[in-house]
DNA sequence: CCGAATTTTCAGTAATATCTGAAAACCATG
DNA sequence: CATGGTTTTCAGATATTACTGAAAATTCGG
């Protein structure tokens, strides 16, 4: 363990525990957003084991949270000839990651969204006062950005890295 | 307090609290939320105890709430003249909140993680074995990314509305 | 400057989300 | 089918966040 070392370690805490931060002001939580960080800045897979140590978190916790991180898409387990446990490997390339947590936030978010906002134009379609009208009118005019908003998570979602950089470029001159 | 009132008062109950749900699941507090679907769907400007008696919460609380919006501007204080106390109206036009929202998060969140990348992908410049190097690439691509992704909400929050449909047409073909 | 109306603050309480630790289930191997 | 390694579950403990209610501060008309 020498200077150079510690130094990584020291820089990667401080990553971790920022990432975990940032995440938690999102709805992500904490434990969850730190696996991440860890697993994007570590050059091998780590097995359930090292991801409790490096965090200092319960084998509860890391197993719930790495399954969590599966689910999403962030992180694939692997399994290594001759070894009996899992070890965990996070997607590293960050658009993928982007477009990944995208379609993630948008099937969970955004699009039952829209369902509320369907349902709750439709409901108030004939209410024929001041208030109905501004009601139903509203309900109407968020329908159709968040269906609007969904067409573009999807586009944008499906979209290559070069592409995406290329038409940004070429939208905004930049 | 006919049928169909009752109908309108229904259906908006539904809609501020599935709206609250929405924002809880984002980093938005529920109430917060709340608060600002009943004001986007109300034809004129509340005050407080309008708030306080249609959300059944405490004063402290639609206050704190209120004020969070208005620092948000989501939501702006109008004076009534004759009327000692505050009324408040929320934005309307959904390209506005939009922007807004997104200025406000950009400003909260991607920001600061800039600042977190900068930062640890300088901390580890030289650090000079495989883990150091990966976990320095690492930070650049993510730096990288998030600068651009700065950059692309800046440029989309700065848009007209109608600017901006019509480059989704044309990018897209929608 | 007084008093009424209103806004603001905040200590204490309540609600929610997250984590732990240990037991149970699982599973490959001899 | 018994064993030991591993994963999974979950009731209870803890931590975090949000809310209440009442007191304090502010504002304004007179």
């Amino acid at each position: 363990m020498n200077a150079t070392t510690d130094a990584l370690k020291e820089t990667r805490d401080e990553f971790v525990a920022q990432w975990g931060a940032m995440g938690s002001q999102w709805g992500i939580n904490r434990t969850m957003a730190q696996i991440h960080a860890l697993l994007m800045t570590v050059p091998e897979p780590l097995d359930t084991d090292a991801v409790m140590e490096e965090l200092e978190i319960s084998r509860g916790n890391a197993h719930t949270n790495l399954k969590e991180l599966v689910a999403w898409g962030l992180v694939r387990i692997v399994v290594r000839k001759g070894e009996r446990r899992d070890f965990f490997e996070a997607e590293k390339d960050v658009w993928k990651i982007f477009t990944t947590v995208a379609r993630e936030r948008k099937r969970r978010e955004i699009d039952p969204a829209l369902g509320v906002l369907r349902k709750c134009a439709e409901a108030s379609a004939g209410i024929d006062t001041p208030e109905g009208r501004a009601f139903h009118e509203q309900m109407k005019q968020l329908e159709e950005f968040v269906a609007f908003a969904s067409t573009m998570a999807d586009r944008v979602a499906g979209m290559k890295h070069g592409f995406a950089l290329q038409m940004a470029a070429k939208v905004f001159g930049g």
